[in-house]
DNA sequence: TATGAATGAGAGTTCATTCAT
DNA sequence: AATGAATGAACTCTCATTCAT
């Protein structure tokens, strides 16, 4: 189901504390993807990164930290270039192209990604204060479209009235349309979400994006 | 609504299990509104309900089995009269109407069912055999809007290609819209998102609903 | 050594919660004299008290609890019917005699007494807050002193200047003796402890108590 | 006094055994009058003494060892001076007099002695075998006050039946009065204290040594 | 039908000690 | 001599579940 590994590493030696902590935090996100966040336990962490409790609590101060990184990281990694390459395209409909498409490719990453996202989400909704420490990291896509959709207004190959608000209706949608994938809704695929996303570019700025 | 009491209620007495159970769940769904399903702990129920933990075990065999009620009457009661006066009702476009408002009304009655919604569907996204067996009593506003969509669809009043993909697409975004309100994203309230899902169902079509 | 049992009773049914909770604050007692108090471990004490870990922590907030439990407790036992027949006493040199005797009787009972005041107060003594919730329970020895000092006082029959100051130099010098009891001073016996006791009571009143 | 730093220092090099282990000796005393015995870790030990864990436990066999150490230490240094000075001393009052009077001197380096005393003697209090073997170096004072009476007696200037036994009546008197002092009893402060001393020596020996 | 004392597995966390570098 | 990553046993506390009353 998941393109992690899901036997444990033997990682016996001594590694540097970065090393090992990239190692544990990567184990714990293995171990959430299967088990779910909330049933994410600090022994199955140890285990699946090959190493005992205590080197587990010698590099991080509790388990909640953990998880913390565990997103941060997702997060990083899975939009991060994608920005990148986007600010860099000249072309604002190409940009959004390419930054919606991932989002239901398909693949077993972009499944993971969901899955964490949506477990982390019901986390922190209930201690808002943790929350907001993340919120600015994970609302980098959004701003990011947010930018770009600007772009294209200002270049008069989108029809955007307010920006940030359409941008704010995409992610949601699209957080919709993955939370029903996940639920396996009848009739829904990533290929159909992902042509209903275009539909709704395409109502919202009169332009057809997918082409 | 004002039924629900939020304070611990004095239930010493000896009631019909089918009465004794209601009032369990009614406490169960007022602790996991409070603390969040993930730390909706028996004693709490118990206490809430205003009996003894033994009682609640006597009527349940699990907390699960508690939560799960929470969510049935949880759906029970915020969609049942409304699907009810939709079915009712001839006119399609108001029967849409009637549908999506009370979805974002801005009453704490609203927020509430979100958040147990929320809950419960990364709770059990875990576990697809149980969510299975509610799924179907879940879906019971989607498929109203399926049906209404129909009618509409039959009477020319309404645009509509697939009902049952459209209603998905409505249920997506209402749920994305609903999540992004939890999270008190910036610039949205529950007047916004109602706006947001009256232009989504007129680009989709092509008739203003809200009027 | 101790007068308490060393061995774990047998109590498995069920009990009223004050019957059960003296029990185990009577198990931990035994526990403390054994093992010292800072070494004391909640299984010990359930193990000593012939029930499970859940049933202590059932009965009990935390482990701290049931340390005060036994402080409290301990010094109500020792000095409580002491203090009533001392306020009873007619005569006050018969009433400082009846208060310093048991201090340094050379039984079990109050080698353990000294024992447990011992490790008690060098455990609160880092937490003065804690302490003082105590003090006043513990100070009703010197408190009974200082009133038959007065009493005494006051019918002339013992040369008291301050009674308070003189009742908390016994106090002192009790603690004294009893502290290099424990560390075996050799030369040093119960015996002689309070007979230097009486030579200091008679040094400072000028009466001869033990008589 | 003033060479013990209460911060941690960096000391990275490489030093002679004796060196190291005087410092770490020296860290340990600093976290015992901070935390207590009790709480004392081996990490904060070497925290405190700028090196890492692995040097302490590379310089000691066990924790248990360097507390032992610390204590050997204080007692050397708070005493030794004392009791050469005593020895050297001519008039057995005026050395009576020496050694009481550091005692409740007030000061903050009497006050953290005592401390470290009584934190000590409870935890050995549970291990007599670890205790006896430093008892001998702690039991100096109260031999070189024994000697003290002793010459006192012989030379006529002072009243001592039993100059041993006087002996450990006053270490036993001067050790509850910091014993009550550490617990704030009220009235009670290291001035008074040290008079009550005079007081306790005057009755016993019919000589005025403050004077 | 209702109770609540009793249970014990399992959670996160602490920490002295080990040992390869 | 010095390091510090790694260890794992032991700690307290939580909690759904059981069952005699």
């Amino acid at each position: 189901m998941t393109s992690s590994s899901t036997s444990p590493r033997a990682a016996g030696g001594r590694l540097e504390p970065a090393v090992r902590r990239a190692l544990i935090v990567e184990a714990a996100r293995t171990v959430i993807l299967r088990e779910g966040l909330g049933a994410t336990r600090l022994r199955d962490i140890a285990t699946e990164a090959g190493v005992s409790v205590g080197t587990v609590t010698y590099h991080f101060t509790s388990v909640a930290e953990i998880l913390n990184e565990v997103v941060v990281l997702e997060t990083a990694r899975f939009y991060s270039s994608i920005i990148e390459a986007v600010d860099a395209e000249a072309d604002p409909v190409v940009g959004v192209r390419m930054l919606v498409a991932p989002l239901f490719s398909g693949t077993d990453a972009t499944e993971d990604h969901w899955r964490l996202w949506s477990d982390y989400w019901t986390a922190v909704a209930r201690r808002p204060a943790v929350a907001a420490e993340y919120v600015a990291r994970i609302r980098v896509w959004e701003s990011c479209l947010t930018r770009t959709l600007r772009r294209g207004a200002e270049q008069g190959v989108l029809r955007v009235d307010d920006a940030s608000a359409l941008a704010l209706r995409l992610a949601a949608y699209s957080d919709g349309l993955a939370t029903q994938l996940s639920q396996h809704a009848p009739g829904l695929t990533p290929a159909i979400a992902l042509e209903w996303m275009w539909r709704f570019v395409d109502l919202e700025t009169g332009v057809r994006v997918d082409a």
